[in-house]
DNA sequence: TAATTACGTAACAAAAAAGTTACATATAAA
DNA sequence: TTTATATGTAACTTTTTTGTTACGTAATTA
């Protein structure tokens, strides 16, 4: 947890923090609202939302003293992104296999 | 990086495991062809190479003494719709945005 | 105004991840 | 068959993460 995570990838990278957002797909919930739902501390969920917030995963709305959480949709855009990228591959790799067939694999003559 | 990660975002989170699939990505490679484009030992590609393995992100193809590293898309594929769960969301912030613009913003009268 | 509530944060402890060196082993090359 | 190469793995150390407790502050409520 450390000091402020920005990486997207890290900030997925805990299971605690993937439900997090889940729990707040489903509506946008007060700090401690979520850490009624684990087991963990308030403190530490404090600062599970500060990385997720700082990777760009969840925004705050500030209500008095109550800060809510609300999705945010441009981490998760980055990392649709990056995996996308390896899209192309998938194809090209089909393709090396067929040619790699083509060379080496005997047809049976007809 | 301990035993064997099997959690795909875990993999994601090392940025070095994330350039290691970006060189796999672009031709098949052998373990010390990986090493040889980083800073760490090899040793420690190996086993960045494991975790990626068993997450899903690659696969090896033994050839003699070498074993290559090729892209396995069900890594991929888990990621991408772990984030594809979310979108669904988008438009149902974008609802319950504009309902509560509808009963909270006034409407100039003409 | 005095409690109470909803947080943030600092300081530390424990756990996990990442890296290294030092071997071991199997294949290929001389 | 000796030597060199490509790799895995065990044993450890260092660094990062994750979590806790204790305390501070601003906004509500009584």
């Amino acid at each position: 947890m450390s000091i402020e995570t920005v990486d997207a990838f890290q900030a997925l990278a805990d299971p605690g923090r993937r439900e997090i957002l889940m729990m707040v797909a489903k509506e946008k919930r007060s700090i401690n609202a979520i850490a009624e739902n684990f087991d963990i501390s308030r403190p530490a969920v404090s600062k599970h939302i500060k990385i997720l917030q700082n990777a760009g995963f969840i925004n705050i709305e500030e209500k008095g003293r109550e800060r809510y959480c609300v999705l945010n949709q441009s981490g998760f855009s980055e990392v649709q992104q990056w995996i996308s990228t390896f899209e192309q591959y998938w194809t090209a790799q089909f393709r090396s296999l067929e040619s790699y067939l083509a060379a080496n694999v005997p047809v049976p003559k007809k």
